[in-house]
DNA sequence: ACCAGTAACTGATAAATATCATATTTTTAA
DNA sequence: TTAAAAATATGATATTTATCAGTTACTGGT
C-alpha cells in the first residue's frame, strides 16, 4: 500500500512541511517507495543522485571510506531525514555513503521535484537551508569535538548522543544497537580501543551490556567525563 | 570613501551577486564599513549577531574555543566570503568565533536586509543554500581528514590548502602566513607537534622557511604524503 | 637601540592510542 | 544442529602524539 505524502507524519519533521498543496501532491505523484536491508547502501560516495531520499524506518549511517579502509561516519540519520539534499542542491556527486544500520523504509523524491519547488517557494528554499545550517553547526562540533577530546570523552559523548537521539528500549538498553565497528567509526578511534573502552566504562558502572545492545547506568558520570572532570 | 555594493568586486565571489537591483540598493544603504586589526575579533562565540560580515580583504579563522583553552580552526575566510550567515539563517548565536589573522576590512550587513530578502528572492536563497552546502561538505571532509590521517599527513595537506587557497608571494613563500600555532589549530595537533613536523619537513628538502614565512618546495612529495605513500 | 614579552624551537619523557596476536563468544548459513 | 564465519574481547607491544622544561630567536614599543 503506497501512502501519500500529504498524510505522511515524518515530513513534519522535514523542508516538505514547506510545500504547498499542490506541490507536495506532485512530489507524491512521482516519489517511490524502497525497503533497505540492514547492511545495504541507499547511495554511496562518487555515485550522481537523481533525487533525494526521505527516511520514513529505520536508520541510516552517513560515513565516508579511506584509502586503508576504515570509514568515518559523520551523521546518523533517522525518521524524517532527508538524504542526498547537499548533493542535489550543489549538482555535484554524494559525498558520502548512505548505508543502512537497521532495516529501513525509504521514499525516492526525483530530483525535478525538489528543484522546481526550490526555484519557486522561497519558504521551502529557506526551510532546507536551515536544516543545512543546522546540519552545519553540528559537523562543525564534531570537528572540535574530534580534536579536543579524548577517545574516552567522545566515546562517552557518543552514547549520550544516543540516549538522547534514539531513546532506550523497555529494558533500558540503547534502542539503537551498532557494532562495535560502528561505535568506533562514530568516535573516530580503532575497534579494539572502543571495546576496550566499554569494557572499562562497564567496570566503572557508567553503563552496562547484554551482547551488542549497550545501557547507560550512570549518565551524571558520563557527562562529567565529556566535560574533562 | 564609502563604496556601493553594485560597484564592488567581491560580491561576485559570493551569494549577494543573486540579489536584484533594489535588493542590492537597500543593502548597500544600510551597510558599514569596519577595519579590523590583526588578532582582533569580528565576532564571537556565542555572541548574537545582528547581521552578516562581507570580507573586502584580509583573511578571518573561524574557530572554536574548548574547556582547557585550546581552539580549533574550522576555516579560513577571505575576500568575499560572508561570514555569520549560518547563524543570521537559523536565528541562534555564533557557534565559532571570527577573528582577523590579517588586518581586514569588512562590510557589515544588518540582517533585516539579509532576512528580507530570503523570504522574497528565491535565487538568492538558493544562491546561500548552495554556498552553505559547499561549506557542509568540506567540513564533513575535516572530519575524515582529522580522524583517518595522521598528524604528519595533515600537515602535508594544510600547506598545498595554503598553497591553493591563498597562493604565493614574489619569493615563492605562501601568501598567508599563520604563526605556528595557528597552523597547530588548523591541523589539531599541538603547537611542538606542528613545529617538530615543520622542522622534519625542511630538513627532508619539501619546504624551506624564513623566519615564520613557509615556502613549498616539493609539491609532488607533499602531495604522496597526503595519500599515505 | 634596547629590553621585555612573545613566539619559535628542541630534547626528554609521559600519555594516549593503534596495531598485532590470539582467545572467546555470537551469529549465520548449510 | 552444527560447522564456519564474523564479531567481540583482551593482552602485549609499538607508534604516535602531547606535555613539560628549557633555550634561542624574533618583535613591538619606548
Amino acid at each position: 500500500m503506497e501512502s501519500r505524502c500529504e498524510n505522511c507524519i515524518v515530513r513534519q519533521f522535514n523542508s516538505l512541511r514547506a510545500m504547498s498543496k499542490e506541490e507536495l501532491k506532485q512530489v507524491s505523484d512521482s516519489k517511490t517507495t524502497k525497503t533497505i536491508k540492514k547492511g545495504q547502501p541507499i547511495f554511496e560516495e562518487g555515485e550522481k543522485l537523481n533525487g533525494v531520499y526521505c527516511v520514513r524506518n529505520g536508520v541510516s549511517k552517513l560515513s565516508k571510506l579511506s584509502a586503508n579502509g576504515k570509514d568515518q561516519i559523520v551523521k546518523l540519520a533517522s525518521k524524517g531525514e532527508v538524504l542526498g539534499q547537499r548533493s542535489v542542491v550543489s549538482e555535484e556527486s554524494a559525498n558520502l555513503s548512505a548505508i543502512a544500520v537497521e532495516d529501513m523504509e525509504v521514499c525516492f523524491i526525483p530530483k525535478e521535484s525538489i528543484n522546481n519547488t526550490l526555484q519557486k517557494n522561497p519558504n521551502f528554499t529557506l526551510e532546507v537551508l536551515r536544516h543545512m545550517a543546522h546540519d552545519l553547526k553540528e559537523a562543525d562540533d564534531v570537528i572540535v569535538n574530534i580534536s579536543q577530546k579524548t577517545v574516552k570523552q567522545r566515546m562517552a559523548e557518543a552514547f549520550l548522543y544516543l540516549q538522547n537521539n534514539f531513546g532506550e528500549d523497555a529494558d533500558g538498553f540503547l534502542a539503537l544497537t551498532l557494532s562495535r565497528e560502528d561505535i568506533s567509526n562514530v568516535v573516530g578511534t580503532a575497534t579494539e580501543s572502543a571495546i576496550r573502552i566499554i569494557s572499562e566504562f562497564k567496570k566503572k558502572g557508567l553503563i552496562h551490556t547484554s551482547g551488542k545492545k549497550i545501557g547507560i547506568k550512570n549518565q551524571q558520570k558520563l557527562l562529567e567525563m565529556v566535560e574533562g572532570f
